[in-house]
DNA sequence: GCGGAATACTTGCGCGTGCAACTGGTTGTA
DNA sequence: TACAACCAGTTGCACGCGCAAGTATTCCGC
């Protein structure tokens, strides 16, 4: 083993988190597509579900979901194309617009994310002791505030004031 | 907030170590990008510069970086347009190909690595406590070992018998 | 040692995404 | 009120990737 900057600690350990990352990522876009859905679209979708209203601005949902502008609007276009979502015009600013679940949409959804919630429990939390999901998720907690501001786009207003 | 099965807890905990992954992405692609490098690319310059011989079998390649046989044959292409990487034909099966680093891909590994792990230690390893991130690597090997086998191929005589 | 199944890589094709340019709407300044 | 800077969302384009089909080689049963 040469003491190498190859060989740096640091690498392995994002390595390390990359890796499950991706082993999870297959494995749930698998189920996902059992339902029809890409993992992105899952993902839009159920953020909706879970807003007020099931509607959140084009843009606080692209912040959301790490997705460019561009990008958000074709998954949208998608969406609408299969009725699971759709726009509606925002009344106090007309550049704006909102994405909206159908109740269609709603019903994939919570369909889908059954199967999906029992692989996670598989494949991540299930594999761990309480305490140690418990570690984990504090500790990232941590790196996401500092990598990935706007994880919380549109949720609260302050958010908006960072 | 209703007790709804789109706010199950496992669903925050997952997407928790997504936005994680996303951010992270992110930082270190721009990075990266100083140097002209995608993160995939990158990422099998490093592997094959860490390995014997600076070469490794192409489906081993494909196995540790998570990518399909299809995509990395042209990303190894693209390494070959560029002068970073060679393909050498396999001695002992015709069939298989070694994809080997040129010394100047390694110098270019070699230049992007160290502000890539700065880049690792500000963004991840130290925002956390040694023995935090202990515990996160600790949780996340076990998790690996689940999702992702394979994450060694071609590292280990015994790797290949599983 | 012959024929069929499996394996290692490559190629054609379609799709999702980011980036940059564009349209229309809003805010600030004088 | 008029003008400029800015912002929200959409579209053109190019690119990287997965999937499935294709080629070449090796392995296995008989």
């Amino acid at each position: 083993m040469a003491p190498n900057v190859l060989d740096d600690a640091r690498l392995t350990a994002i390595g390390l988190l990359f890796e499950v990352h991706d082993g999870l990522t297959r494995r749930l876009a698998e189920q996902l597509s059992e339902h029809g859905l890409p993992p992105a679209e899952f993902e839009v979708l159920l953020r909706l579900a879970r807003s007020p209203g099931g509607r959140l601005r084009m843009s606080d949902l692209a912040a959301q979901v790490s997705l460019s502008a561009g990008g958000l609007t074709r998954l949208v276009d998608r969406l609408e194309r299969r009725g699971l979502a759709e726009r509606a015009a925002c009344p106090t600013d007309r550049r704006g617009a909102f994405a909206v679940v159908t109740p269609e949409g709603r019903r994939l959804v919570e369909k889908a994310v059954r199967g999906h919630v029992e692989l996670i429990e598989r494949w991540y939390t299930g594999l761990l002791e309480p305490a140690e999901l418990a570690a984990v998720s504090s500790a990232l907690r941590k790196v996401r505030a500092a990598v990935h501001p706007g994880a919380d786009a549109g949720t609260t207003p302050a958010a908006a004031s960072l």
